[in-house]
DNA sequence: CGACCGCTTGATCATAATCAAATTTTGTGG
DNA sequence: CCACAAAATTTGATTATGATCAAGCGGTCG
């Protein structure tokens, strides 16, 4: 399954610390993240900027709360998870980001990030200085607007999820995130309906705002309805209307 | 037709009611709006394609959900709420902007507005282009750096939502909204602990994910125990620190 | 191999939702 | 400005959802 994520370049270039000419040009998930909104020769301009980064493994941590605020990543090869620290001690996930999305964007407002981000699995990262990314935003309009869009994105995702948390059971819940992670496979080329979650029952209780018990509760309840099949990390929906129908049709 | 209010008039809309082009330069709330970033010289050119609204009516629209995504604003007077409809005709309440604040940032993503913003009270506002705006963040660097913290800001302040949403209890969620509001009105020259809520309990309850039954009764319990004394909309905050205890010291 | 971790399931409890009704405030037309 | 209707708020009684407490299972890794 993660083969299908399979690096456009031999392995060589994955443990190169710096830019690589060619590396945004060809990389396949190109029209989910950056470079989607820039002509050939902007690529170029911002390829010299990306850091492609070498593979990093399950649980290290791309940055940490706290610390200053340098670059926006973006999600090339595996997964990872966003979360903060609250002032009891506890975890808050904030975000599940998969291959071709960009996270990092916490710490725009303030110069620090406001969270951590740590891979779920090995994982590979660009990484875009984001001064950088800001001078190449005078020069090129369409990056710049791109980069409005990218917040605006994260702006609309989370504010979904505060509906989603404010107004919806724990079934509602679970359902949606299933469907957004169906979406997001999908539109990366995998399988919308056979899904390896990278993330523990506890990241998405605690992304939802459940407790463990009761996602697992759920999740057995939404087996034992046949809507879905699910066996350890392996998810498999089979009844994608059933899954609409509980969320009630929302697009989250 | 009168409750939208600056696009309907173009250029000419600029020397308006209150007939002064000086308006960025002299606005006691510049500093936590948008020209702080700026030198003199580029607050002029921010002055030329701001619109500055006439006075709107409580209730009145400063534009809906769905509809093109034009301008950002700033609250210059008065107070202003964000909401959207969920997919089973709901209200979802997203956030409350008092004077000095922007808004409006959604839809930057997709350019649909996905909230429509009303006025809760008698409140005068502040349009800026949006196209207009991008145009000037290529000229201007710091005014492009301020819009990304803008952005950036509401991701701050969203994410500090889900977790207040997905970790904390009734009484929490109050004493928090309650210290953001006094922290805000501090800001911008008002009594920290004396706020008239422009807001109705059931929004309160709508943004925080409670029932207006719940936070009437959070409410009562806090009076009881001298935390607060609330006489309708008047808000008075007796005891900071206790309402501080209450959020487990958080800083939302 | 064994301790630990992640997950599941069960029993009980607590918080906030829901249902219901009284009361206050607000808005409107005369 | 008043009277009345409508809306907002408060309070109470009951219920339901999900949290908490507890125990057991299965896999993994040192």
């Amino acid at each position: 399954m993660n083969s299908k994520f399979a690096s456009d370049k031999p392995a060589d270039n994955l443990s190169c610390h710096h830019g690589n000419r060619g590396s945004c040009s060809t990389c396949r998930l190109a029209e989910l993240c950056i470079p989607i909104a820039l002509k050939i020769e902007d690529i170029n301009k911002l390829e010299s900027i990306v850091h492609r980064g070498r593979p990093i493994k399950k649980g290290d941590h791309i940055y940490r709360e706290d610390e200053e605020f340098k670059s926006i990543y973006a999600v090339r090869l595996g997964s990872v998870k966003t979360y903060l620290m609250t002032n009891d001690g506890r975890e808050q996930v904030t975000g599940f980001y998969m291959a071709g999305e960009v996270f990092g964007m916490d710490g725009v407002a303030s110069g620090i990030h406001e969270t951590s981000a740590v891979a779920m699995e090995t994982s590979a990262i660009c990484a875009i200085p984001f001064e950088r990314l800001e001078e190449l935003g005078t020069l090129i309009p369409s990056l710049q607007r791109h980069m409005f869009k990218l917040l605006g994105q994260e702006i609309t995702e989370d504010q979904k999820l505060i509906t989603l948390l404010s107004k919806n059971s724990a079934d509602e819940r679970l359902a949606a995130l299933f469907l957004s992670l169906s979406q997001r496979c999908k539109a990366i080329g995998l399988s919308p309906d056979n899904i390896i979650l990278p993330m523990s029952r506890s990241d998405i209780g605690n992304y939802l705002g459940l407790t463990v018990e009761t996602v697992s509760r759920v999740l057995s309840r939404m087996q034992k309805k046949e809507v879905i099949r699910i066996d350890n990390k392996e998810l498999s929906i089979l009844d994608m209307d059933a899954l609409r129908a509980i969320t009630n049709y929302s697009d989250y």
